[in-house]
RNA sequence: GCGGAUAUGGCGAAACCGGCAGACGCGCAGGACUUAGAAUCCUGUGGGAAACCAUGUGAGUUCAAAUCUCACUAUCCGCACCA
């Protein structure tokens, strides 16, 4: 088969006839997505294909199957890299992301794909992004965005701040200066908000269990119980303990050195060096932080406070290794049953006190189990958790503390000092303050004449026209806000603005979200288990607290495929010199191969090395299917109704392969289903030799390997479908069911083994007793033998599986 | 350090709920067709002469373990002082 001839042939088809979602069906909606990918310079890789081609298999067997698929498809286009393109090259952004975009759209095209290209979405076009600003304001009426000083990555040398991933290491990716830390006022959303059910809502989903269990450890939630310590002042101090049992065994306290109270308990004396230590922190790196066993450093402030059961006045330090975000910004400290506070204690010669029995041989301390109280006043003899709850009770009743529960998780940053990203939509009033951008007046265009060459200032910052605004509030000169939202923002929503992608009234119709969402099958990398699906869910949740929508979860099956590596087993990446091009593979062997291929070299969800040893082979397999099912159309059908060993035979493979397919298909292991069809092609072929031949059945068993092929290898079984005379789209064929009858057989080939070992392999007839078979077993030749005149002292029967005799 | 995953022939990989390990394919070997090669087709293919031995290593449970339990090793991924 010509397939360059076929593939055009057939995809100028499909285009015509708009084979995709049809709003006016009846039939069960399937809404099948895949990660939308970021429209980068060069073409598509081997991971495009990976994540597209298998999962376009999948949809079109789910519409085969009697779905209305909406499979929908765009570019999250906003992003650094185009604007690192356009800082080296000079090229706007705009355009090189349009061109790129351009190019991946042919290729995708090209690859066959029955992408809804009506929906499609480009997140950098004004009419998508004015959505994203619409969304943002949405989340700032509810109380869910607010603005707080945070720091961000600032190289001194280069005058600017610094995404995460170029300040890697802690070192400016452009000049390998290093990077510090520096405070700016800058936009969150108030993901915590929404923990608890972020959390507890993964329970119900189809998702892998590592990435929800990655998203439940990234929420992080710890029951534990707030103290309050007495300062001299007579002022509390409030610090989180998820071991309120160890509380008789506090000897000091510790703040993190950003804690708003640092200076404030300093002594004059201990001035100089607190000073020092607080300048000492904020230089810290992200190197320093990368080294667990980093040395524990801190300083001693001068004053104490007192503890709430005891009265006893412990001394007050800072040390950053309590973090001023989580919690109350401060810690007890319990030397004894502590790692961190132990280390510290040891260090600065701090009381070592132990309130925790210790079990067994092991005495040395730190001894972090749980066990008996002691030394602990009123609260001796209690295990751990009975104190805990004996001793959160008590300082509940002194109104000095209680139960407590924390997130590790923090609110999401979404200010960017960057150009090439959504304007947040608000202006800066100096009578009005923070002033919401009214509805109407969206989009806050991004301006294109923008110089984005870092020289210490946000881009925008410095666009005079962009800036200068005046207040929606009260008419006065007013300043825009510099940055642009972190491009997560706009793929929180993406997946709904398609099912509604040319709303010009609102970011979607309600109902038609209702109708479309949630998605049934969410397919890409697992890179993006804790930010993007995070986010997603936060977007999906608020929205439906809104009123937006009715639903609770956005995506309810979810699968990850794996990553294709270098042939040498590394990531593939220009660095390493391995990256593999897809290009001269679908240009020799045409993309249907290809794509067979990945889905069939592979298993799905693990990827692997990449070798393409098999290619070749599956390009045969490809060209024996074409052979043997034009043969069966060949000759005239016969009415015969010939029944014998041999169809029966071919009745069988042809309906175990298409029960197999059919659920190696639905679970994404598509290597077993295409191994499931040549086992089936085998079959046909031996079948083909047959002398005398049933042909009808041989016709309809061809036809049903045509059918189960087609969403693997959709153009050739297109073509093959129109060559044996079939009318119209073989996509709107249903998909091959099994006969249950055609796949009972009257014996059954059973392992029979004597004391756990197997002696043979005998068949028996379907529907005997295990008494029968326990019979027949004895009255084998073999087993007489093994057995002898030993006693059978058991025998255990599989149906369908083995007999095993134990003998002594 | 914590959490998770993975480990099966020369290679990519299969194996339902504990029930015949290695499906399917690559590679390799032999054969057929060819003047010859390519292509194609057929046969064989975990190791071992065999008894038997084999699913990273070592124990255990069981009539039966790749699968369950415990300990360990290696690789990969995530988190990383979260009190």
């Amino acid at each position: 088969m010509d397939f360059k001839a076929t593939e055009k042939k057939w995809q100028a088809i499909w285009e015509k006839n708009k084979t995709g979602y049809d709003k006016k069906s009846n039939k069960p909606k399937f809404y099948a997505l895949e990660m939308f990918s970021y429209p980068s310079g060069a073409k598509l890789h081997i991971g495009h294909w990976y994540n597209y081609g298998p999962s376009d298999s999948y949809a079109r067997f789910k519409r085969m199957q009697g779905y209305n698929v909406f499979q929908p498809i765009g570019f999250d286009a906003f992003g650094l890299p185009a604007e690192n393109f356009a800082i080296k090259t000079g090229v706007h952004p705009k355009s090189s992301t349009r061109r790129n975009i351009e190019t991946m759209e042919k290729q995708l095209k090209a690859m066959g794909a029955m992408f809804d290209w009506s929906a499609e979405i480009k997140t950098c076009e004004e009419d998508y992004y004015k959505w994203t600003q619409w969304m943002f304001l949405r989340l700032y009426e509810k109380g869910l965005a607010y603005r707080k000083e945070a720091p961000v990555n600032w190289c001194p040398s280069c005058q600017t701040v610094l995404a995460n991933e170029q300040a890697a290491g802690g070192i400016c990716e452009r000049c390998g200066t290093q990077v510090v830390k520096k405070n700016l006022t800058q936009w969150f959303f108030k993901i915590t908000d929404y923990a608890e059910e972020l959390l507890t809502g993964l329970d119900g989903l189809d998702w892998p269990e590592k990435t929800k269990l990655m998203q439940k450890n990234w929420i992080g939630k710890s029951m534990g119980c707030e103290v309050e310590f007495t300062l001299e002042n007579g002022e509390p101090l409030r610090v989180f303990t998820t071991r309120p049992d160890t509380l008789f065994g506090v000897t000091y306290v510790v703040l993190a050195p950003e804690h708003s109270l640092a200076r404030a308990l300093t002594t004059e004396e201990n001035y100089a060096a607190v000073e020092e230590y607080i300048d000492y922190a904020s230089r810290a790196n992200e190197i320093d932080r990368l080294s667990s066993a980093r040395e524990k450093t801190g300083v001693f402030t001068g004053s104490y406070c007192y503890h709430p059961l005891t009265g006893r006045p412990l001394p007050i330090y800072l040390a950053d290794y309590v973090l001023a975000s989580y919690g109350t910004g401060a810690v007890m400290a319990v030397p004894a049953p502590d790692e961190r506070d132990y280390a510290f204690a040891t260090k600065y010669g701090l009381p070592i006190e132990q309130v925790i029995e210790m079990q067994g041989s092991d005495t040395t301390l730190p001894y972090t189990e749980k066990g008996h109280i002691v030394n602990s006043m009123g609260f001796d003899g209690l295990d751990s958790e009975e104190a805990k709850i004996a001793i959160a009770t008590e300082l509940a009743k002194l109104g000095r503390g209680g139960k407590k529960i924390n997130y590790r998780m923090r609110d999401w940053l979404v200010s960017r000092q960057r150009y090439w990203g959504a304007p947040i939509p608000v202006v800066h009033c100096p009578h009005c303050g923070v002033v919401p951008v009214p509805d109407k007046e969206l989009p806050v265009k991004l301006p294109e004449e923008v110089e984005f060459r870092p020289d210490g200032k946000s881009p925008l910052e410095k666009c005079e026209e962009f800036m200068n605004t005046l207040c929606p509030k009260c008419g006065g000169k007013a300043r825009r806000d510099p940055d642009t939202l972190d491009t997560f923002v706009c793929s929180s929503w993406y997946f709904l603005r398609y099912a509604d992608a040319h709303n010009d009234k609102a970011p979607f119709d309600k109902a038609a979200v209702n109708k479309l969402l949630p998605v049934d099958v969410y397919v890409g990398g697992a890179e993006h288990a804790c930010m993007h699906l995070l986010f997603a869910r936060f977007f999906t949740k608020a929205l439906r607290d809104m009123g937006y929508l009715d639903f609770d979860e956005p995506f309810k099956r979810l699968v990850h495929q794996g990553v294709i590596l270098g042939p040498d087993g590394n990531r593939m990446s220009k660095s390493h010199g391995n990256v593999v091009s897809p290009d001269d593979y679908v240009e020799t062997y045409g993309s249907d191969a290809f794509r067979l291929y990945l889905m069939f070299g592979f298993s799905y969800t693990e990827g692997g090395p990449w070798n393409d040893d098999g290619i070749k082979s599956i390009a045969k397999f490809m060209e024996r299917v074409e052979k043997t099912v034009l043969s069966a159309y060949a000759v005239a059908p016969d009415q015969t109704g010939l029944y014998g060993d041999n169809e029966r035979a071919l009745d069988y493979a042809r309906n175990f392969a298409i029960s197999r397919v059919r659920k190696d298909m639905e679970a994404f292991s598509f290597n077993t289903a295409i191994a499931r069809m040549m086992e089936f092609l085998n079959a046909l072929t031996k079948y083909s030799t047959a002398e005398k031949k049933n042909t009808t059945l041989y016709r309809t068993a061809a036809k049903d390997l045509i059918l189960l092929i087609a969403p693997c290898a959709p153009h050739f079984a297109e073509e093959l479908f129109e060559k044996i005379g079939g009318k119209g789209s073989v996509f709107d064929q249903p998909y091959p069911e099994e006969n249950p009858e055609a796949l009972v057989l009257d014996e059954t080939e059973y392992a029979v083994q004597v004391n756990s070992k197997i002696v043979l392999r005998a068949k028996f007839k379907n529907g005997m007793t295990d008494e029968e078979i326990k019979e027949r077993a004895l009255s084998l030749d073999e087993v007489k033998s093994r057995v002898g005149d030993k006693e059978v002292k058991k025998c255990i029967v599989v149906k369908g599986r083995l007999v095993n005799l134990i003998v002594g």
